[in-house]
DNA sequence: AAAAAAATACCGACTGGTCGGTTTGTTTTA
DNA sequence: TAAAACAAACCGACCAGTCGGTATTTTTTT
């Protein structure tokens, strides 16, 4: 029974994931995520409450694994941390194509629902914390010039978020990549002390 | 005829402001608009072919008005104009916190559909054509240090739509207003010559 | 200028279909 | 054999868009 019921759940987990991914967060019905998984509806409702408790769980597993990202890098000092997220730019980017535009839209949509709304905010403003301290790690440290962390946290999460979201309107309206990199170079070359 | 018909055009255009500024383009149905504006659903087809004309209207519009604006900037130098931007954050931030979501919404709904993804992406690659322009004058007037203005209009850019992006999703969270004119203090003078 | 004709603007019931979620009954598992 | 897991029919709300017909305004005719 757990052998199976296991089996089930992560299939409708893999079929939402492609299916939210690829056709966005409201266009993905039910209907469709139980037919590519191969399951019922019965079976679907059986183990998630409604189809937001479904994406809800799919955002904490996301979050999880960034969690355990950050959680690997605890050890090095400020400035390689900047370097080794300039590295994984290629796969941030793809990941963000395929990620970002459905919980956008499950942002958007559930921006009014206050329990929601919780759930999405609370891991931001976490994230938002830990790089504000990273930042004034960093200029206690020595290592970059003396800004206003939670200021210079804002701009670097804006930056991202902007090129990500520009990536994204317009694929090929430029190499992201390399002006991913090459933002960051300024933006940390005005950071780093000469 | 034209006297009535306009009036109704223009109550039409009118509620769908309201509504899908207040509701999202999705959650403010055709029904809702035809009452708030008073009018019948057959009016409705009648001035409008769908929907998403509606819509592409709207959003023909307000590029009009921008567009005016920034005609109207034409002749002054170019960190004159970046300051006159950043005179007019409060102004840009309140505009965002009632058009972006929707436009966000709209857009991620339909960018899958090539006739509204053009209808998007040029203006945007318009601006974004125009702004390098801007910066690459300001390289060779003198005032600005030498950069690639390809990459320094994508990382402006980025960094606007980040921190439109953020304030909308934690609209709380901090004084936006203070941190979009740190940011972009801290990007002019990045940029700005000594 | 008044009547007739034509064009435009409008009404609102209706259609066909979708979607999230429920219910009822069956199979599987422990 | 009882509880968990699943299947499938079903429900009610909703929604974009249609359509036959009516009201209003403009144009043409007399």
């Amino acid at each position: 029974m757990q052998q199976r019921s296991e089996e089930t759940q992560s299939q409708i987990v893999k079929s939402a994931i492609k299916l939210f991914s690829t056709h966005g967060y409201t266009a993905a019905s039910v209907d469709m995520i139980c037919k590519d998984a191969g399951i019922s509806k019965g079976a679907f409702y059986h183990h998630f409450g409604s189809k937001q408790t479904l994406f809800l769980a799919l955002l904490d597993q996301w979050l999880t694994t960034i969690d355990s990202s950050i959680e690997a890098a605890h050890h090095k000092t400020v400035p390689e941390m900047f370097l080794q997220i300039t590295e994984a730019y290629p796969y941030i980017i793809k990941t963000a194509e395929e990620g970002l535009p459905m919980f956008l839209e499950f942002w958007l949509q559930a921006s009014r629902d206050k329990k929601i709304w919780q759930a999405s905010i609370t891991p931001y403003r976490r994230y938002h914390k830990y790089f504000t301290a990273l930042i004034k790690k960093g200029v206690e440290e020595g290592s970059f010039v003396e800004v206003d962390p939670e200021t210079a946290s804002r701009l670097i999460v804006s930056t991202a978020m902007g090129l990500l979201l520009q990536s994204l309107l317009d694929p090929e309206g430029a190499n992201w990549e390399k002006v991913a990199k090459e933002s960051s170079d300024m933006l940390v070359n005005s950071l780093l002390k000469k």
